[in-house]
DNA sequence: GTTAAATTTGGCTAAATTGCCAAATAGCAA
DNA sequence: TTGCTATTTGGCAATTTAGCCAAATTTAAC
């Protein structure tokens, strides 16, 4: 693989895997619909706080989401409406799967009947 | 979290932590031109067949690719194009945090100036 | 200043991922 | 069968990631 080649795929992978992860989807599905403090998404990944912080830090090194603080509470925002298209396209490789995986079925059901 | 949005998260997860590697982002861009075996995707990657052979079998274990074999040799296909607008997205987000940096080291240099 | 609440950081262990080598497998031809 | 090529699999060491606890930090209120 040519350098710069590498460089752009390691920039492109650095973000995707910033999102590989079930605890930091949800937190993405969250913040589209508002931005949201540190300790509601606690409540609702049930992980210590800790360590949604630390899902939050890596979403904002990758530039997924920006931070503002107010008073003692961090209030965590969705940077980029696309993202969400980015889900789009993983449900319809799951669909895919999906259907894939009934056809298969389908078929041994007709061996094993005819 | 509930259970059910544990295994959707899950679901989403696993897929989305199949593309996050950067020999395999190379791997989907080269599919999108055109099946590809495996001895042709080692040349262009660099890495050992063995490890190729396994990052293929990690997307196709996601679901994101199909193969088949032609005597010795086993063709990959992209199994849905949506990926690339996906990869569309990332770069979105490339270019968002590339600006943010121009943003941070201009007003930097407006201080050191003024 | 003290206290309290929200968040982050450091440190640790357990688990997962990566990539190489060597060996096994599959298909084709002599 | 034997040999040759393409690919996959097993095994291993090195690196990265995840998640908990405890401790540090930040900000507001008293």
């Amino acid at each position: 693989m040519k350098q710069i080649d590498t460089t752009l795929y390691e920039a492109r992978a650095k973000i995707i895997k910033a999102l590989a992860h079930p605890s930091r989807l949800l937190i993405v599905d969250e913040l589209n619909s508002r931005p949201r403090s540190v300790g509601e998404l606690t409540g609702m990944i049930g992980s210590d706080t800790s360590t949604v912080s630390k899902h939050l830090s890596v979403l904002k090194n990758a530039g997924l989401v920006d931070d503002e603080k107010q008073g003692t509470t961090v209030y965590y925002s969705l940077r980029c409406p696309c993202i969400l298209d980015f889900i789009g396209c993983v449900e319809e490789v799951i669909e895919s799967n999906t259907k894939k995986q009934v056809e298969i079925l389908n078929c041994c059901r007709k061996r094993t009947a005819g």
